[in-house]
DNA sequence: TTGTTATATTTGTGCATCCGAATATTTGCA
DNA sequence: TGCAAATATTCGGATGCACAAATATAACAA
């Protein structure tokens, strides 16, 4: 091959898709995105909703903060994470449905 | 937690949620998705427009097979590939898009 | 049957990732 | 400063995945 059928996706475009698709391939990550469509949430909060250890959860939610699907806060002793980036949202809800109905 | 606030998707729908993710999680298999959406190909034609190896390329279209992405139909010696699920590729594309222009 | 092309499978290996357990860090408060 | 709660990090092991190399199977033609 060697390049010439390159429409619309670039190499790069498919490593960086296949590396967000990555961080989306753990049901633990897609619960958390879940617990924080409703609203902002620390860590606390969130390991009363998702059954995990605290060391993964943080683990996790490390893992979603450097790909930038969510955002935090510190407040005090607490850390609040909330949702970054609502498309990857609404990727997540795009294929739950699908397969709630498939 | 223990159950309580399980709105909208089941705990199953997170693991297959999160299993289709991880189909998608390799460049490789991105790329032929890619390559299918313009039309059925065989595996030759495939691998001449994607650089893998053979039996490589083999592999990857099992997994897209096995877990319906893709559906495959023969014709003598070869054997022709085609998209399976447009919803799949719905979401492919909306993740590649996002990225190409975020 | 023999040969040839197309496709699939097996085997072994390196690498990334997920986890549990233990420990460290940060912050606020007494 | 010393303590407690909240969160993060490190370490070790186990599992799975993607790849290369070699081999196997399938279909057809001569």
């Amino acid at each position: 091959m060697k390049n010439g059928s390159n429409e619309g996706a670039s190499v790069l475009a498919f490593d960086r898709a296949a590396e967000l698709f990555g961080v989306l391939a753990t049901p633990v990550r897609l619960r958390i995105i879940g617990a924080l469509c409703r609203g902002e949430k620390n860590v606390t909060k969130l390991l009363d909703e998702i059954e995990v250890s605290q060391p993964n959860m943080s683990r996790h939610l490390n893992v979603l903060y450097r790909t930038g699907v969510v955002a935090k806060r510190r407040s005090g002793v607490q850390v609040f994470y909330r949702i970054a980036d609502e498309s990857v949202v609404l990727v997540c809800k795009a294929v739950c449905e699908r397969i709630e109905f498939g």
